[in-house]
DNA sequence: AATCTTTTTCATAATTTTTTAAATCTCTAT
DNA sequence: ATAGAGATTTAAAAAATTATGAAAAAGATT
């Protein structure tokens, strides 16, 4: 797991809230949970990468509200919007915007979770949307569209999870990093077998690139040199 | 870049356009965008090498006009429809229309992208070509406007899907993609089925296609070797 | 409706990667 | 210099991923 997407869940019906958090827990994402527009408000300006908003809110903040306000702060917040009623679906169409999407109740889950996978995919492409997709250190070169290293010219092959550390790594030049950290950034927070795992990868990323300067911090962890 | 193509993007959604902007911005197009049909229509004239353009506008002239009125003055001129109303698909759809493409929103802006580049690389090629509009690469050619790959003149039969991988492929050599991106591309975003199925049309592919250097990238996706 | 083609699914085989466990080595504080 | 904790190496087992073969389902065509 490279990176964990943060998801704000709008939803008064207690059972289904539950029900669609547990799902997206399982595929990974971070996701929290508002029973009405007042509580999602407060929240607005938190570091969410998607909002899942029901439409028919009680209280005095309805699901419009909710979309003004978030697109006042985040013009470019990717929402699904869920209703049970066609006419909210059809307001919802009129103000359409790019990154959106909608779902009529009753849905389901499963598709919800595609439709929350494909929306995250097409809002944040972030490989393809970076300016210089290269990058040089210690006579490598890391092509991050076609997701490959080189040394001169050689192809070095690594494994994702090599990649994934490697790209860890380079994200964080000179900064040390405990095995815990390095476990929750290439295995995602939810693994749970032993961190000598990490010492692995590290001496198979060092035999692939003798070159990398990654120094060990006894009694601590890693750290790559500039 | 030796040449710049020059992009017309007639959307009325401020927040879409300006996103579709910096994706066609960042891949080296020079994109104007117009708010309605009235301000498109006073510059029709203008060098644009592609029009990108949303069906349903507001004001006194509509997108069917604007085709019409493009279509006068430039009857070859190529043209990507974005529409959120199936009727309009099959409306346009009925029109026939050469060398244009069509994405019904929500759309992907990853997909437009992708074809903006496909359709004006054939349209390019259409020009330096005359009646020529083909492309070779591992001993085998590939006929997009009859749409039909041979080897040798002797005719590959692929299907559609089949077909529709290569393209995207060819479209980007070299790049890795993960399932999720092939099957945004190849069934479109609202796919449910497993992913596996890519990996039998890649089978499939393959098999038809031997000399293609289709590469595995264990734990992540495929990529097609230059 | 029957036939043919294409696509999807499923079970299993083959392959690659990751994890584990044990042995060995290295570092650091005494 | 040495003991002991921590790090690395090695080889084998386990797990995960992909390829393959074949059947079922879906879609087109006659």
């Amino acid at each position: 797991m490279v990176f964990m997407y943060k998801i704000a869940l709008v939803e008064d019906e207690k059972n289904l809230s539950s029900l669609v958090f547990k799902y997206l827990a399982n595929e990974g994402y971070e996701v929290d949970t508002y029973l009405t527009g007042e509580e999602a408000e407060k929240n607005i300006a938190n570091d969410y990468d998607l909002w899942i908003l029901d439409i028919m809110l009680p209280g005095v903040i309805s699901g419009y509200d909710l979309i003004r306000k978030i697109r006042e702060v985040k013009p470019q917040m990717p929402i699904i919007f869920t209703s049970a009623r066609d006419q909210d679906i059809d307001k919802i169409m009129g103000l359409e915007l790019g990154g959106d999407d909608y779902l009529a109740k009753p849905y389901s889950i499963r598709e919800l979770v595609l439709r929350v996978k494909n929306i995250l995919n097409r809002s944040y492409a972030r490989e393809s949307n970076r300016n210089d997709n290269k990058e040089s250190f210690n006579g490598y070169e890391i092509d991050y569209d076609k997701r490959i290293v080189t040394e001169n010219g050689e192809n070095i092959n690594l494994t994702s999870k090599e990649y994934d550390l490697l790209l860890f790594f380079l994200e964080n030049k000179g900064k040390a990093f405990n095995r815990d950290q390095i476990l929750d950034y290439v295995w995602g927070s939810d693994y749970f077998g032993s961190d000598r795992v990490v010492d692995d990868l590290m001496r198979r990323l060092r035999q692939k690139m003798p070159n990398l300067q990654v120094e060990t911090i006894y009694g601590f962890g890693y750290r790559l040199l500039v």
